[in-house]
DNA sequence: GCTAAAATGCGAATATATTCGCACATGCGA
DNA sequence: TCGCATGTGCGAATATATTCGCATTTTAGC
């Protein structure tokens, strides 16, 4: 009755294990789970993690006996696509509102070597935006 | 076989449609058809328009003979939400790492207003965090 | 070599999400 | 008033995601 010809996308759980994976750099099923607030078995985590692979968003190694997962997209370019999509979706593509948003969250755990080398970032953005 | 008693989560359409109906404030099925690439047909995006109502996060009014839709939750709550996810993903829960990512992402959109516009931000940061 | 502990492989049940079609309502111009 | 264009309501088929249990594998120690 429907054509089925895209990518198929992540779910609920497949983002928040991938996200538990690209906040820990790299995981086994263990430290996945530990990740996973009210989160399934082992066994479905497990399954959840050969799915991805199979998927091809992550990657795993053996260490000893367990696996280790990694994700496949590189950090750096996940969170590029993070950005953006954050961008636009809240802030109407503005650097500036989404930096003020990210000030308005943290500020209060914010030392001044962090707003020293926060000034620091943007004169480097402003030398290389020319 | 399984215990269910957390509120469901959203899919990925259903994410997909949340985020438009943010992005543009507040919407028709139509406006929302526009926003999503590899759309499914109209009749889809109106069952879930109306089931992410169900669900309590949208609510709609009458216009003329059309609904507009609007999320149930602020666009400021939802987007410091957002932010909060986007540090711990991948930045490790650091504000000057994000906004450097963010700095990546659009300097080279960014006008001379924009990064005086940056630095007041900070500054004012800088004041409220003490 | 045998056993327990810790992992994985995989099948299969179940829950959810996603898709659409058909019926009905409404506004509007011919 | 009729018929078309544009909307909504809702049922129901289908696709996907999610869950878990049981069998098998592997390692380490006795």
């Amino acid at each position: 009755m429907v054509k089925r010809d895209n990518p198929p996308a992540l779910g609920h759980r497949e983002r928040q294990i991938m996200d538990a994976v690209y906040r820990l750099g790299e995981a086994s099923v263990g430290d996945v789970l530990e990740q996973i607030p009210d989160p399934p078995g082992y066994s479905s985590i497990r399954k959840m993690l050969s799915l991805l692979e199979h998927k091809g968003h992550l990657k795993h190694r053996r260490e000893g006996t367990k696996y280790i997962y990694r994700p496949t997209r590189s950090p750096e370019s996940a969170s590029r696509s993070a950005v953006k999509h954050l961008l636009s979706t809240f802030f109407a593509g503005s650097a500036t509102e989404a930096v003020n948003a990210i000030l308005d969250v943290s500020a209060s755990q914010l030392e001044d070597d962090d707003f020293a080398r926060l000034r620091a970032i943007i004169e480097q953005a402003r030398q290389e935006g020319q």
